[in-house]
DNA sequence: ATTAACTTGACAATAAATGTCAAATGTAAA
DNA sequence: TTTACATTTGACATTTATTGTCAAGTTAAT
């Protein structure tokens, strides 16, 4: 644990919060996490971000719709106005 | 302007970042505008749920696969652990 | 009992979001 | 055109969320 919570520049405590799901990891420690224990960077990133996302629409009952809503806004590729 | 503002509680600065998109509402702003507006109140709730879900993966290109995979997550009731 | 690995909680530091204010700009009617 | 009010802008203050450190507490193996 020291290894590898040295290789991600974080001290020992966060690594084990991050472990058991006390703590959100960063983007970056994500894909850091992924080479040093080599495991799949794109599903780690998939994973990471599904539950940011489901972090911003927890106990919403509009979350579903809202997620379809995002999904045709990207598909449809429109760009949010400055 | 001054009349909205005052029953969202903001100065009409920030109603007026608002209303042009430099700032981002609050959820509780969102509801308190249907009601003053009077729109409809889940539109605009998904509406503004959807752009919280989109800023989360802007430029990421994994995007909508994690769209997806938080939309399995949900219909399938997987709750987060603590 | 000693040691090293891991966990926990209280708190510090940083960063992001939200808000205020005052000055600048726009707009229309007198 | 000046007055009076509405809207916008930007610089900054406040609040809230996120990420981190540290020190003390467990646990497990020897």
């Amino acid at each position: 644990m020291r290894h590898v919570s040295a290789q991600l520049d974080i001290d020992t405590a966060i690594l084990s919060k991050i472990e058991r799901g006390e703590r959100k990891a960063t983007r970056e420690q994500i894909t850091k996490l992924a080479d040093i224990l080599e495991l799949d960077r794109e599903s780690l990133l998939i994973q990471y971000l599904s539950e940011k996302i489901l972090y911003e629409i927890q106990d919403e009952d509009l979350g579903i719709q809202a997620l379809k809503v995002a999904e045709k806004t990207i598909k449809y590729g429109v760009t949010k106005n400055k």
